[in-house]
DNA sequence: ATCTATTTTTAGACTTATCTAAATATTAGT
DNA sequence: ACTAATATTTAGATAAGTCTAAAAATAGAT
C-alpha cells in the first residue's frame, strides 16, 4: 500500500508528538502541528485507521500502529538524509534545508534513498544531531549530553553519571532517578542553573551540581 | 502562481509532443502520453487555459503559451539535472533513473536546482545527450553528430553537410533532405553501413557515403 | 454532398482533502 | 454533582482530478 504526501505528513506528526507523552496524541495538537482544522484531522484519522496505520477511537486520541510507525520512521530517515545532502554537498544553510527536505522526504524510491545513504557515507546523525535510522528503521545509539546542556522541553532518559559517591547515589535514589529513568526537562533557571524535571507525574528540582553529573540521551 | 504535479506533467507532455509538428497537440495524443482518458485531458486543458498556460480552442488542439513553455522548459531542466545526479553520483542506471527523475522534477525550489546545477558542474547535456536548459531556460547549442554515428531509433534533424559538390547537393534534394529537415533513423544495415530513414511519412535508404557526409542533431 | 468513422467535448458521478458551522462529548471549576 | 469551558466529531460544501457513457463536431471516403 502507498500513502499520499498528506498521509505521510500526518504519520510523521503523530510520531513526533507521541514522543512527548505516552498517551495518545490529541486531535487539536495534531491540528496545530499540521496547520489545519480539527475537523480535517478527524477525517484523516478515520482514513488512517481504516488503513490500519493508526489506533484511533473517537475522543481518545491516536497512536501509531506498528506499520504506521515504520512508515513514520522511514520518512524521518529520508528527511534527515536529504538534509545531510543539502547541507554538506549543496551548501545549504539553516531553515531553507528543512523546507526542501519536507518535500524530498516524500520521494518514493527505496533504491534512491539507499544509494543516497551510501553516497553520504552512512551518516548516523543529521547536522543538528538528530539520529538517522538505518534502512531497517533502527536508530543509532543516542548521543549523550550532560543534563546541564540539554535543551529545555526535551523528553529524555538517564544514560549515565559522572559522580559515584554514596552521597550522590543515594540522593538520586531519593529523587527517583536511576539508569534508564525517563523524564521531561521542564525548565532551567538562569540564576543558579538549577533545573525542573517531571518524572512519573512528579515535579522535581535538581541543582546544577546534580545536573552536571548526569548524562542523558539527546535523541528523540 | 504555482502548479500541481499533474499540471506540470501535462505542460511537459504538451511541450514534447509539440516539437514534432507545428500544429496544436491533439487531445488523444495527450491522453495516450499521459495514460489517461481524453475526457480528463479536456478537463485539464480548460483549467490550464484558464490559468493562461496554454492556448486552447475546442476541437483545435492545444499549444503552450509563453508562460506555459517557460514552466515546461524548467521542468525539463530539473528532470535532466536530477538524471545527471542519479547517474553520475549515485550510480543509477537506465530506466530506474527516469522514473525517479519523473518525481524529483516537481520539487519546487529554485535554490535547490541552481545549487544542484553548480554541484554537477553546470552540465550541458544529460547522459543520453538531451540538452539541459540553463536557469534562464536557454538550451545549449545542440550536439552535432555524423549520421553514420547516430543511434538507431533517434528522431533528428539535418544540421549541416561535409560535402558540397553539385552531385551531392542534387542527390540530397531528390531525397527530400535539406538543412533543417526532420527525420527518423529507422535502421542501420551492418553489411554496408547504409541506413533507412523516414521523412514526411516516406521511407528512404541512404548509403554510407551519403550518411557520413551529413551532420545531424543529437538532442531531442 | 452525404454518410460514416473517429475525435473531442459534455454531463454526471466518484474520491481525496479540505473547510465552516453545528452538535456532542469530555474536562474542569465550583 | 452541575455547569461552563474546551475539545472533538458530524454534517454539509467545495475544489481538484479522474472516470464512463452519451452527445456533438470533425475528418474521411465514396
Ligand atoms: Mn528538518
Ligand atoms: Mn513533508
Ligand atoms: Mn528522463
Ligand atoms: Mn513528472
Amino acid at each position: 500500500m502507498s500513502q499520499s504526501f498528506t498521509e505521510e505528513n500526518y504519520l510523521k506528526a503523530i510520531y513526533k508528538l507521541s514522543r512527548r507523552s505516552d498517551k495518545g496524541v490529541s486531535t487539536n495538537a495534531l491540528a496545530e502541528r499540521m496547520e489545519t482544522k480539527a475537523s480535517s484531522v478527524t477525517d484523516m484519522l478515520k482514513k488512517l485507521a481504516a488503513k490500519k496505520l493508526v489506533n484511533y477511537e473517537k475522543y481518545q486520541g491516536v497512536t501509531l500502529s506498528k506499520k504506521g510507525q515504520q512508515i513514520a520512521v522511514d520518512i524521518i530517515r529520508k528527511h534527515r538524509l536529504w538534509e545531510v545532502f543539502l547541507l554538506e554537498h549543496l551548501g545549504f544553510s539553516g531553515e531553507e534545508v528543512h523546507q526542501v527536505a519536507e518535500e524530498l522526504e516524500h520521494i518514493n524510491s527505496e533504491t534512491l534513498i539507499d544509494r543516497l545513504d551510501k553516497f553520504l557515507g552512512y551518516p548516523k546523525y543529521d547536522p543538528h544531531g538528530g539520529p538517522i535510522p538505518d534502512s531497517k528503521g533502527v536508530f543509532p545509539e543516542p548521543k549523550r549530553v550532560k543534563l546541564d546542556e540539554l535543551e529545555v522541553g526535551r523528553k529524555t532518559k538517564v544514560m549515565g553519571i559522572t559522580e559515584h559517591s554514596d552521597a550522590f547515589l543515594s540522593h538520586l535514589k531519593k529523587l527517583g532517578l536511576e539508569l534508564g529513568t525517563n523524564f521531561h526537562l521542564k525548565e532551567r533557571f538562569d540564576f543558579d542553573r538549577s533545573v525542573e524535571i517531571e518524572l512519573n507525574g512528579k515535579t522535581v528540582q535538581l541543582s546544577y551540581d546534580v545536573a552536571k553529573n548526569i548524562f542523558v540521551s539527546h535523541n528523540s
